[in-house]
DNA sequence: GATTCAATTGCAAACGTTTGCGTAATTTTT
DNA sequence: AAAAATTACGCAAACGTTTGCAATTGAATC
């Protein structure tokens, strides 16, 4: 640091004032061509770099996005940073990423740190805690500061705001649907955690659709777990052991199935033979796992996309609250295809 | 925006001086204790947010960190930038988190906004295209301006930097060795891209491990591929297909194993009988696979942790270089672990 | 030779905050 | 009662950059 050079260094150097110096760099034609270039040129020897906190506060804009996750250990959230950047690189902006570990106190506390860093907007999937508590004053009190907040995936009220979500509901019907096209009879459900959104929405695609066929959930068939293949393998381990067993699961993410198929093959029950598999995200293992995994991908890459064009809507002035709701695409595998028909039938 | 107050305005409100203001609120002895409430509780009642920007500007530092990588798609990097919050959100620090999709052009560009917003450090992996072509000016001109650089993973030469990295070379030394001590005699290696340093660490590892032990490189045995599962299963097939077949396979990653396992199940070879199969990383995964996958883990999180914290030191004016090696550890699944002499002996 | 005009450049304020120093006002000490 | 000390606040500069406006210079016009 010791060694930066300022405009202020530079009009030194030439005896002019710092406006001068300014213009100069920013090719104003109302500065002496000559005198221009011979600035330039000497900013460029001594390696002059633009100063862009000193603009950020002179124009009240950071050129910077906030992003707000609770984890950054799936696809799923590694694919939204890719389309966020592959939008925002271009245009010319930053990514402050904080990521909570469903913290409804680091979410706060991050949320304040975006703010008085002065980001131009804030993307953010809430946290877990923060749908169980509901404690969401913090978020009320960045929107009515009118910073721009856009939410992905996960949205604590069906309030007038910005979103970008997948049709979680319409996903998991399409899996259910499909397993049920595919002759199983009694389909489990891994249910993901409780409070957040796209768990229970992904419950209620999965209970509509039974309900469709004239099926009831069984409760039996219903166990939570967390987003994790550990989770998917004690879940999935205890609906084998009960007597009743499912012969299809619609599970609430694709590390989840991992678990699953783990333990299924350990019980030696043939997938999708005896049970049909299907699981939501589409991860890029997901075709290479003990068996193909059939999954419903949620098109996280386009979220990312979507949610940056949104905010890019937003600097632009266009202060609507918008809506988006992408359409997810269930890509079937081995996982879910029957050309058999079940053992229990 | 519009609605944002800052201390001038509350200093109008008062009709005092914006000094007193700011004392006040940092709780200031030199201002009358009552004082200091009444402004405080009004601060608070208007929501008044401190600007960081300013602060930056006036402290020359901003309390954020410039992070550089080239993908983030996989469980290495995420679990880096899980290790640098970890340590980092309790100091008080913002991520700036660039994505360079291994492009030295972006990697360029991302580096200049970066430094033109004045971050207080970067950590940075090196993108492929920089190592190809050895276009590294642009990292010794941060470096002059006495900006703190440290690399993670990939640096480009021995210089005198700082830098935190796992001991590649070691880690795929012990997977070798492990694969040779369960009989494999005809030990494959799946090679990383071309330019990167761990590929090439890792290569020289498995080399040095095959000599130790009175043995060559078979160059028909070694096959060059990307950082995901196509890539492993189109290589492992290759393999496959040759008159001469391996019996153990030591991979660059653990994704580029999940492509290996599928292919070679696919073909009725068992595992880890017929071919022993070891990767690195130690994903989330790996115990999730066809077969529950040995890896090297190379402490991931940690290298975010010992880096923030070098970062941390950095700021505390330690300034002389450090380079920090991480031990690598073997976790041996039922991938290399035989139980029978292998088939082609 | 006075006036107008164009071409260059400088001045100063602004963004929000902190902080050393100066200065009142009040209290304590002699 | 005068001197000294304490308390509480204001002033102004600083960080780096931009920008509207004023000012200077020189040349062109009448």
């Amino acid at each position: 640091m010791g060694n930066t050079v300022s405009i202020k260094d530079i009009a030194r150097k030439f005896k002019c004032a710092p406006s001068t110096i300014s213009r100069a760099l920013n090719d104003h034609p109302m500065i002496n061509i000559d005198t221009r270039k011979t600035i330039q040129e000497y900013a460029n020897k001594v390696g002059y770099q633009k100063n862009t906190i000193s603009l950020s506060l002179l124009n009240q804009c950071s050129k910077t996005l906030g992003v707000i996750i609770p984890s950054i250990s799936h696809y799923h959230e590694t694919a939204i940073i890719e389309g966020l950047e592959a939008i925002l690189q271009p245009a010319g902006y930053l990514l402050n990423i904080c990521v909570t570990n469903e913290s409804h106190a680091l979410e706060k506390e991050y949320l304040n740190r975006l703010v008085a860093n002065r980001v131009d907007a804030i993307c953010i999937s809430l946290s877990q805690e923060t749908f169980d508590h509901s404690l969401n004053e913090h978020i009320d009190k960045a929107i009515s500061r009118s910073l721009p907040i856009i939410f992905m995936d996960r949205f604590y009220h069906a309030l007038d705001v910005d979103r970008v979500i997948t049709d979680d509901f319409k996903g998991a019907f399409m899996a259910t649907e499909h397993l049920i096209q595919m002759g199983c009879q009694r389909i489990a459900h891994l249910h993901g955690p409780k409070g957040i959104t796209v768990s229970q929405q992904r419950f209620k695609g999965y209970e509509a659709c039974l309900k469709k066929y004239g099926r009831e959930v069984d409760h039996e068939l219903v166990k939570q777990v967390m987003f994790s293949p550990e989770s998917g393998l004690a879940a999935t381990k205890s609906l084998l052991d009960h007597k009743t067993k499912p012969d299809g699961i619609f599970a609430v993410n694709d590390e989840v199935c991992f678990g699953a198929m783990k333990v299924i093959q350990e019980k030696n029950y043939k997938i999708p033979e005896d049970i049909a598999l299907v699981g939501f995200d589409d991860i890029p293992l997901s075709a290479f796992g003990p068996i193909a995994l059939s999954s419903v991908s949620r098109k996280s890459k386009k979220i990312g996309e979507q949610s940056a064009q949104l905010f890019l809507a937003k600097m632009n002035g266009i202060l609507e609250h918008q809506q988006f709701t992408l359409e997810p695409e269930l890509i079937v595998r081995k996982s879910s295809q029957r050309l058999i028909s079940p053992r229990f039938n």
